[in-house]
DNA sequence: CTGAAAGCGCTTACAG
DNA sequence: CTGAAAGCGCTTACAG
């Protein structure tokens, strides 16, 4: 049983290639009845249209791409954006749209993989995680018309004719220092991941403003740097056990991962959580509910953004003349690392 | 700038659109100068082919598909699943294949996702993970002569004219039961899934004959179910906590996920590990080296299982006349909770 | 080495 | 409601 064209199935069931094609398009043109004994016959012959062909004529893929940031290591390693990856797939299965998921990557020859999607036209639209774009990125998106929605800003200047739907991450520190702020024996310490410099500036920002709000500040000598893993944060921690060991601390962690680092550190240093050390992480991965003891964490809106995400990128899809910039604000979440 | 053509193209720089063809598919019947320039031009004017056109006629969609199994929830819950796909991912790279992720999900209407994406013909290729198929999905490969690669089996009845690359879980299951077999002092328990019951069975078998080298055998009061998640695992050992805190136990879980389950409620239940009681999982996913103790395990050889499956694949995409059907051997790596 | 022409398998005005 | 026909944007024998 080879493949059949729409002209061969056509013909074998006795109908035109044109009729065939509404009725497996679902065409109100054709009665109800026709049209689904066409499908069935469709089905019993194993016939199926051509989704190269349909997509040549109709300049749609039924696929939207997930892009990933380009510095991403694996989902392994960046557990938020793979939850996030998680969500956009659940949601997107009302729709039924195929996922492509892409990586950044330079790629070597030819257009970079970005440039080449877009070119290709493999993809009737974007999310963009966490991107920043050059201004020849933009350009192209611009010139080919393609409907992109950014989640997840990775800081510096917001292109305000993009759209996008971001967490407000300076809200989300601000919350961690007003929480932190109140207890005024614990010394705040900002840690935090060399890899993202721009959007650890804002979370630092809002942490603190929040800290203000109780007349602390942080001290330079406080603000720690290491790359974005846990095991990293754990050897910073220990690194400076003089500061951790010496007195009672407040830290705000750039991620969920450094918080966990933070906490790992804390335990061999036998530092006691939350009477010596409270930790905030950020995020609210769901890899937390595995993990004693519960961090305290700045829990990322997904709720409301992942939907207005895809909705979003529907629309643009059909054309519909929509827009969307929008900072979410996220919430604090105590758990048993702060008191 | 809109979209050009190929043809319009090949009008604004002086050729014909054949010339163009071959010139942006690097033939050897286009001189290298030309084709330079050509490709020069086209980057200048933003030209690119259209793939949907070029897929048309060389039935190829430089895609490949990754296949979820049936029951994935999602990757931030199946690590195992996310390392093999961020695995994937990278050695993928070397070819230029773009990726689909297709979560199966019975889709409601129409057809279930896998026989779509098949007959709809999106993609050259796929990987299976854990899948189970059905007489009827098998068929449907076959019929449709899709080039296919089977990782991880879902245990159960094995199709010899599938293309298959397995871990030998019941192997596993056997290094563990070997080792843990040694310490008459310790009782055997082992800790596995509901959900997955073939493969489970698979490696308490291992388990079971590895023992046995040593004359040690498991009861069946000492085989605990339990839903495939660490919470799950957590309180399924503490509510046996009888048998935990009564004797020494050699616990093998069925995933590294269930295993870190067994620490937590160890932990929690005051129980010393390894002192009290060994604990094995097996995987040896990415998480592992982030959570303390750190897990024995029974790892998964992906540095020969990854490259073999994408060779494999790209082999019979280009219809190279290949087959393989392997077991690859795991191997034990003792860490902080054996002796 | 190059170009004119046919055709990949659909959709969709258009005419009936 | 239905069919014949044109055309989506490429590739590739074929002829030169």
């Amino acid at each position: 049983m080879a493949r059949m064209t729409s002209r061969e199935f056509a013909k074998l069931i006795g109908v035109s290639q044109s009729t065939v094609s509404r009725a497996m398009n679902n065409s109100p043109l054709v009665p109800l009845s026709k049209r689904q004994y066409i499908q069935d016959k469709a089905k019993e012959y194993g016939f199926a249209l051509n989704y190269q062909a349909v997509s040549l004529k109709t300049k749609k893929n039924n696929t939207i791409g997930i892009l990933f940031p380009k510095h991403f290591l694996n989902m392994s390693t960046n557990l938020m954006m793979t939850h996030i990856y998680d969500c956009l797939q659940r949601e997107l299965k009302q729709w039924e749209y195929d996922v492509m998921v892409i990586h950044y990557g330079e790629s070597g020859k030819d257009d970079p993989t970005f440039e080449k999607i877009i070119k290709r036209n493999k993809v009737d639209g974007f999310f963009v995680l966490r991107m920043e774009l050059s201004d020849a990125e933009v350009k192209l998106i611009n010139d080919h018309q393609v409907p992109c929605v950014f989640m997840m800003n990775a800081g510096g200047h917001v292109r305000q004719e993009l759209n996008y739907l971001f967490s407000d991450s300076e809200y989300g520190g601000y919350l961690a220092g007003k929480y932190l702020g109140q207890f005024k024996e614990y010394e705040p310490v900002f840690i935090t991941a060399e890899e993202e410099v721009k959007d650890s500036r804002r979370r630092y920002r809002g942490f603190v403003k929040g800290l203000e709000e109780y007349g602390r500040e942080i001290k330079d000598s406080h603000i720690l740097y290491c790359h974005l893993d846990v095991n990293a944060a754990e050897r910073c921690v220990i690194e400076h056990e003089r500061l951790f060991a010496g007195e009672k601390t407040a830290v705000l962690a750039y991620s969920d991962l450094l918080g966990i680092g933070v906490v790992k550190a804390a335990m061999r240093l036998g530092i006691p959580i939350p009477e010596q050390m409270q930790v905030i992480g950020m995020d609210d991965i769901p890899l937390l509910k595995w993990i004693n003891p519960r961090l305290t964490t700045v829990h990322v809106n997904l709720e409301e953004m992942i939907p207005l995400s895809c909705r979003l990128l529907m629309d643009l899809i059909e054309k519909k003349d929509v827009e969307m910039h929008r900072w979410l604000k996220p919430r604090l979440i105590l758990r048993d690392t702060t008191i």
